[in-house]
DNA sequence: TTGTAAGCGTTATCAC
DNA sequence: GTGATAACGCTTACAA
């Protein structure tokens, strides 16, 4: 399959490769019949497809969407893929995706390369709030930040209002009468995501005055060889009050699980779990674990909605977009 | 942030855009240092990147390798993915993901859409077993097949071995004395993995005179009318020889656990239970699933090294790579 | 209705 | 050491 070249074709044709141009782009206003047929024969005939980057170079659509997420084999950032490219392939984008595995040096990198690709928009779940972190080499590109706010606005922001979620949980939990909360989150100061998790279970445990409190747990402590939470789920069950953990996100949670089991507690007698993130397993457990889902799709598909029409009308005010969360109440709690 | 180019550096550096273009492709073995300091000054001022487009028009060389996965919103293809990225990286090769969505159709036109990308190397988790699917649209574009193998051998592919891995599934199996297996999967005509997956339990049944019995589910049929599997279910446990559901994948042994809780059935006691596929919730049921754990990112990895090594070394001789699957074996057998 | 020619931003082959 | 200049494959005025 040789490299075929408008010229060849055009000459295949025995026209000027203007007019195959004019075929190509769907200029057929004037143009003969008997031409258009004969092009379009011979292109088939010759397997001919344009080359995307000279076409590029011309005309500055790359047709592609740079799509940065923070952990590929997260099913978050996954199922926000996909619903990305459901929208990106029916508007004839392309993805160009980067995973910054966790790191912000990644991430960094990421864009840098992303930057002499010409992309023309880009969506962007951040490691880091600092909107200083991104600006400059973002610039003009049309961008949506998903999944995890800036400190700023200057760009459209796509997720769920984690604060909203967790409130409505803690509500629950209040309602259940737990006098204790466990909260066990990945640090809180470098994501505002997490940080609102917390907030808002604190905030109603706060007016129902229910005793509260968190255990940050780093990533990099292998699972097994987290006495901290052990102890703390310990000290917890000691005590005569009514206990509840809640898992701000869903390795998390299979971790709490997997220690609870080991301590051979009983959920919810022993002690209630609940968790953020739901990836079906949760309904398959005994008992079955309450916990807030997020349509990750959904946050994929609007995201990718707004920077195409960022592209289409440019005019057009972009706000941001809060894609409900669901809490799936279970006996566990 | 506008957009410069290479002849902006080149005035505004006194020089030529030769000697720029040496610079920036690292030809620094004749250049004055103080020319290619200067240079160096011009670019980092003037924030200049250059353009890859233009580039490639000339070089040919795209550094881009697509990626076909069959769901992205599947953890085997975010995690498969997850690996190749890993490896694109460090060879500075960027990825251009297309989801089939379980599609054939979907497949084949992102095919053609990666065909005028000027790809220089592909990877695909194919939804069709038959070779002339591929041939033509792939062409010679050193491509890596994965996960499902294909009716020829023309490229290599990297996956697990589905009959084996089931093979060893099937003999634990028999060692716990069921009598009788009911596979559940989906379609297998379709897929020469799934097919694997069903003969390797089909053939240690057949050895050891255990009863099997294949029930083929279509997709498309919502979970919870599920009324086939419920009716298979109820026949098996009628009966009093023990019996053991196999489900050939994550998603199906999900709905067979909650049939099985809906019908209130005790796992082993009244019913064995183990799986294809292993995402660790299969760990925190109770009780825990036996299932078998494919490494999905060391899939990707191995796939993306394989299409790098034909791209760096074109005579090389590639070859098949199996990677190892873990049969995790758990109380629900 | 079709062709000519300039130009998009690079790289690479020559000269000097 | 450095600079003209001709490609690369396409689009798009402008001519015809």
């Amino acid at each position: 399959m040789k490299k075929m070249t408008i010229d060849q074709v055009a000459t295949a044709a025995g026209v000027s490769k203007s007019t195959v141009s004019r075929y190509l782009n769907g200029n057929f206003q004037k143009m003969s019949d008997s031409t258009r047929e004969r092009i379009q024969a011979t292109i088939r005939d010759l397997n001919y497809h344009p080359n995307r980057q000279a076409q590029t170079l011309k005309t500055k659509k790359t047709g592609l969407i740079g799509v940065v997420v923070a952990d590929m084999a997260n099913l978050y950032s996954a199922k926000m893929i996909s619903g990305a490219g459901k929208v990106a392939r029916v508007h004839q984008y392309q993805l160009l995706i980067m995973d910054s595995n966790n790191s912000f040096e990644q991430e960094h990198e990421s864009l840098r390369q992303l930057q002499d690709q010409s992309l023309e928009g880009l969506i962007i779940q951040p490691m880091s709030r600092k909107s200083t972190d991104y600006q400059e080499i973002i610039g003009e590109l049309p961008t949506v930040f998903v999944d995890r706010v800036t400190d700023s606005n200057q760009w459209p922001f796509v997720g769920v209002d984690n604060y909203e979620a967790t409130r409505h949980l803690g509500s629950l939990i209040a309602k259940r009468g737990y006098q204790r909360i466990l909260i066990i989150s990945e640090p809180i100061d470098v994501s505002q995501a997490r940080f609102d998790r917390v907030r808002g279970v604190k905030e109603i445990a706060r007016r129902n005055k229910i005793q509260c409190e968190l255990l940050e747990i780093t990533e990099s402590v292998p699972p097994e060889i987290r006495h901290e939470i052990k102890q703390k789920i310990g000290t917890l069950t000691q005590n005569q009050e009514p206990a509840v953990i809640f898992a701000s996100n869903s390795r998390l949670l299979m971790q709490v699980m997997q220690l609870i089991n080991d301590l051979q507690l009983r959920i919810p007698a022993d002690i209630g779990l609940c968790g953020f993130d739901d990836w079906h397993w949760t309904a398959l457990t005994n008992p079955p674990i309450a916990s807030i889902e997020q349509d990750a799709v959904g946050v994929g598909q609007a995201a990718m909605t707004t920077v195409i029409n960022q592209l289409e009308r440019p005019d057009q005010v972009v706000k941001d977009q809060i894609i409900a969360s669901t809490l799936n109440v279970r006996a566990s709690i």
